[in-house]
DNA sequence: CGGGACTCCTGCCAGC
DNA sequence: TGCTGGCAGGAGTCCC
């Protein structure tokens, strides 16, 4: 699920329901996911309100009245879904992850349910546990390892084609390498790559230092920040893309995987040329794209 | 510093 | 029907 449009996706559902209100209760799973709990996570959320929730690449950031924040991953299958207090549990998601209205019980894949004060029970579950929660006093967050050495937000001032020249330079891996690598631009993943590759006509094998061989920006590198910023905009608008599962926090599917080019359409006809989408691997990971459309 | 291989974990689907 | 292998939206570590 979770590139930068699935995260923004939770985090506007999570809003109306978090903001404000105070935590009377977590509970975690005790598994551990990708990293260890943080110490007494648990109870250094307790009684704690949140003041704010935001979005750094594909992590979210909660701000607690305590003076802690707390930062979350969500991995490859990690999900929230949120119940209001004043709402039964929905059928179909009661008989999935809990076991009733009245139970509540966590299912195998619960890790995190927090209660609000007003009832409002929020779930994070995550199958393959690649995600994780840590905990740092709020003035840590910018220090913290993983958004230490992030690049720029795609959506944000500083992802420009002179930027992207300068990071790209003298890089003699493949373009679609280097905009997965998230200390070059924040927030994208394989299905926002390979669409924006397409969008502005570039061949994901391209060397991406030859891209900005002078370190200045190209029309190239023009068409893909446009890109980028295009699909990024519109799947989230779209509520984000969902594939296996449901990516927005009351249970519905995102929408934009309906809109996708070429991510998981090989043989399909291009729409731009009708030749077959190709699928090939880039450093372990699919790539989809048109030889003929991208160059 | 760059980059490829490998790793963590479970679920699902195609193919036999 | 049932098993098996491959693959999945991420990202850290190790090694060259």
């Amino acid at each position: 699920m979770p590139e930068l449009p699935e995260v923004e996706t939770v985090m506007r559902g999570l809003e109306p329901h978090m903001t404000g209100r105070r935590i009377i209760s977590a509970r975690i799973s005790g598994k551990r996911l990708r990293h260890s709990w943080p110490e007494g996570f648990a109870a250094r959320l307790e009684g704690g309100r949140v003041e704010r929730l935001r979005r750094r690449a594909k992590y979210m950031l909660w701000d607690l009245d305590t003076g802690e924040t707390v930062l979350c991953h969500l991995g490859m299958s990690g999900r929230f879904t949120v119940w209001p207090g004043t709402q039964d549990v929905p059928e179909a998601l009661g008989a999935f992850y809990f076991h009733g209205p009245s139970e509540r019980e966590p299912g195998p894949h619960d890790h995190l349910i927090l209660t609000l004060e007003d009832q409002t029970r929020i779930a994070y579950t995550d199958p393959r546990r690649f995600g994780f929660f840590d905990l740092m006093a709020r003035e840590d967050v910018g220090n913290h390892p993983a958004l230490a050495r992030l690049g720029p937000e795609p959506l944000g001032p500083g992802f420009t084609p002179a930027y992207m020249a300068r990071a790209l330079r003298g890089r003699r891996g493949a373009v679609k390498t280097a905009l997965l690598d998230q200390a070059v631009v924040a927030g994208l993943g394989n299905i926002y790559v390979c669409e924006a590759l397409f969008r502005a006509g570039i061949s994901p094998r391209r060397q991406a230092g030859g891209i900005a061989p002078s370190g200045r920006p190209t029309a190239r590198l023009e068409r893909l920040v446009t890109a980028v910023r295009e699909v990024l905009l519109e799947a989230i608008a779209a509520g984000g893309s969902t594939l296996r599962d449901h990516a927005r926090v009351n249970g519905e599917a995102g929408g934009f995987q309906q809109h996708f080019a070429v991510y998981g359409r090989e043989g399909e006809p291009c729409e731009g040329c009708g030749r077959p989408v190709q699928r090939i691997v880039q450093g372990g990971r699919s790539t989809f794209f048109c030889s003929h459309c991208q160059k």
